[in-house]
DNA sequence: GATTCTATTGATCACATGATCAATACTGTG
DNA sequence: CACAGTATTGATCATGTGATCAATAGAATC
């Protein structure tokens, strides 16, 4: 395999080479793994020298890396924002978001936060990221939780905390769920159950 | 440093020395992650040339790491059982359970269970030794909610289902703490108290 | 003390990683 | 059309990984 790489990628807009190549680690890192998003690895998967891929990458792989990550949870949290905007009440809303995260579709998103975290110890820009996104997760729950406070669906004296309840419990099943630990089957069902059981509905 | 390792290492019996390769392989996995036990760093760490470590590794490397893990979580749990047997009644034994492993001690551990779903995926020996200590940590915390509810200090009717739900809980928590998310101060406290509303306590 | 047995090593493969830099080939402008 | 600007590449470095194997050195046995 040496170094080729066919033959000349034609030319291309520098924001559009950016984009092809952020989107190649995104498809990796979804199908792979987010280890898997390697300089030549990404070159080869958008059809371009490891060298332009090293060229357009300014924070080093580290930042590709990163962008990867964030590309993939901001797109799922851009989703299930949708979904949730989109339910007639907050409980409902809640009942979606957790069929839609535990029901196994998404389980290469998963597979990529929890690698995120163990990453995030050596590559601080994706530390930073994944901060960033948890945070953006934090606000989404939060707001579903006062939603259902209001309007009395739900009984939590503090919504700030309910919701980092909440993610934990939905992040350490995902968690548990990649070596496939338990059955998946009722997962989703079983975790709504807990959830409901936590907000008082 | 080449392949240089120093003078030549004394002679041991074959038992010694894989116990030696072993605890080095655990050392390392605590401090810099169950990713950076490799060959050549366990050698380093036990003082060794690393051609003897793949001697020993008779499952290769992945097994030298799988066994990491479950010396290390293994442990982790041989303390928490013997914490949970100490105690008085199952609410104190939970609140014990809780404090020791959200307190802030147990960081280096909870990072190698991060590690251990994120390298599974690719390492097979790995993955099962994961799924084996989530089931001795699923009866034990079991075994904790049913002598509760025996004793009427629990109100729960699944016990199997809500060791599961602690688990998670305490799981999803740890991974969020290892990107120093959220208040690190009393991350126990709070987690106690969602644990406690989980189980009717 | 000589000999056998084996724990230990050095050297070396084959491969993968991120990174750099001069050279190339294409595109748009004059 | 000629030319300047730049996107793209090939070659190469330094490093790190797991793995193999003949050679060595030290202990146990006779």
């Amino acid at each position: 395999m040496s170094t080729a790489s066919g033959p000349r990628a034609p030319r291309r807009t520098p924001d559009e080479r950016r984009a092809d190549i952020a989107r190649a680690a995104r498809d990796i890192a979804l199908v792979d793994g987010l280890g898997a998003v390697t300089m030549r690895a990404v070159a080869a998967r958008a059809g371009v020298a490891p060298a332009l891929v090293a060229h357009y990458a300014e924070g080093g792989m580290d930042a590709i890396v990163a962008d990867a990550f964030a590309g993939i949870v901001g797109q799922e949290l851009d989703e299930v924002a949708a979904l949730v905007a989109d339910a007639p009440a907050p409980p409902a809303a809640l009942a979606e978001m957790i069929r839609t995260l535990a029901g196994g579709e998404r389980d290469a998103v998963t597979a990529v936060w929890v690698e995120a975290w163990a990453l995030g110890r050596r590559n601080e820009a994706l530390a930073g990221a994944v901060r960033s996104q948890m945070d953006a997760w934090q606000a989404l729950v939060q707001g579903l939780v006062e939603a259902g406070v209001e309007s009395g669906a739900f009984g939590v004296a503090d919504p700030a905390a309910a919701a980092w309840q909440v993610l934990a419990m939905i992040d350490g099943t995902g968690a548990q769920a990649l070596v496939r630990w338990g059955e998946t089957a009722d997962r989703s069902a079983l975790l709504l159950r807990a959830v409901e059981g936590m907000l008082g509905a």
